[in-house]
DNA sequence: ATAAAAATTTAGTTATGGCTAAAAATATGT
DNA sequence: ACATATTTTTAGCCATAACTAAATTTTTAT
């Protein structure tokens, strides 16, 4: 059976394997500390879905998702970024709402429901911050953007994309009108991993710190 | 902690306190019945339930909602309705798939979905099968209409309500476009329990068996 | 009134998915 | 290289909410 815990150790095991930070060991402890439970816990439902076929599990070393493990966490991700969308849509939520009302959501949908919204949208492919939904045939694609924060001092760029990690961050960030399709220009950087001096849409001039910046992701012209 | 489960045997049993089928009395093997469980789990929940003063229990007799139970119950149930509303409404669902659909979401939404859908909707006061809204402060009322199975040769009616127990039975309905609001006059009825002949529309004759006609609440002239 | 039937509760088990504490394995610093 | 620190696993426990089987209470029928 797949309970809610299972898709959600999916989803985060995705998600750090496709994420740079980790250098590709997707580790207990990380996992643990992702899903917010104690390393024992995490070990306990790894070998859950080892067992399970989901993932394969080299005690000590981490974990990798299966095939099949992966077109269920693909699944997961799709009802979520789609459930995001719609709220941000249909319903008038902001970016900082969607994640944690889609958390809960994402496992208590149906396929109709899915196809349903999915209709709504207009089929689309990329989510509310940016990120790419999953086909229903769990295609997804990998684009790499760079972050804000290492963009060069004159260089001008198009959010495409924003980290979804911390509500208050985007809540920031919405009352900046840092969108998706925005243009910023860096105008100037502070030394010593300083803000830097952002141009918004060519009009506003802001000062943006590191962390934000980093959270952002960008199309160079 | 309110889990789901609690949720659900709470709307269970407020509803079977307010249907006139089982003579007030509330006893765990209707409970268990309707929620499709055992009755020894039943009785497992009901005393917790007690435990957490949400329900008045007399072992062997039956329970009774306290009224934070009852809040509790009509929460759910106005969750449940707002929903069953806004997928038919907004995402073109049928009848018959409403209730299904619903069951699940009702436990994963927020306060703030809930106003949303809320606000999308109109403020509205009635559900998609025609049974009323409970208000945010816990108000309902409970009109009382009459079985077209009860009606006699002759008179004609307004479909108010309709059961959603039985999603096939919907589909049926839906199918003879018995609607919310859509007039039926019943110009036959056959003796020994048979089926009743009916007007829908003032326009086409159909033959309805009791237990459809028993799941069809309708206001007489 | 009492025996049989039906309903209900009690007792004990299971699966899920958390937890802490202790043990074991791996990584790190000198 | 080896002692120490860190990470991970194991062992054992807890809560939730289901289950079956057996015991008990209530209801029904004669």
């Amino acid at each position: 059976m797949l309970t809610q815990a299972i898709e959600d150790y999916l989803k985060t095991i995705y998600k750090l394997q496709h994420s740079d930070e980790h250098g590709g060991r997707v580790t207990t402890s990380v996992i643990a500390s992702r899903m917010e439970v104690a390393a024992a816990s995490a070990t306990n439902m790894i070998k859950k879905l080892a067992e399970m076929n989901l993932l394969i599990y080299t005690p000590y070393h981490g974990v990798e998702l299966t095939a099949s493990g992966e077109k269920i966490a693909l699944e997961t991700i799709r009802h979520h970024r789609l459930i995001e969308l719609y709220l941000s849509q249909a319903l008038g939520y902001s970016w900082d709402q969607i994640d944690a009302e889609a958390d809960r959501l994402e496992h208590a949908i149906s396929e109709e429901f899915e196809d349903r919204i999915d209709e709504a949208l207009g089929y689309p492919t990329v989510g509310a911050h940016g990120e790419p939904i999953p086909t229903k045939q769990g295609q997804i694609d990998h684009p790499k953007y760079r972050r804000l924060s290492e963009l060069q001092d004159g260089q001008s760029a198009v959010i495409r994309r924003v980290s979804d990690r911390n509500p208050q961050m985007l809540r920031y960030m919405e009352n900046l009108q840092l969108r998706l399709g925005t243009r910023v220009e860096v105008t100037a950087k502070a030394p010593f991993n300083g803000p830097l001096q952002l141009k918004i849409d060519a009009s506003r001039e802001v000062s943006l710190g590191l962390e934000v910046a980093g959270s952002i992701f960008v199309e160079a012209d």
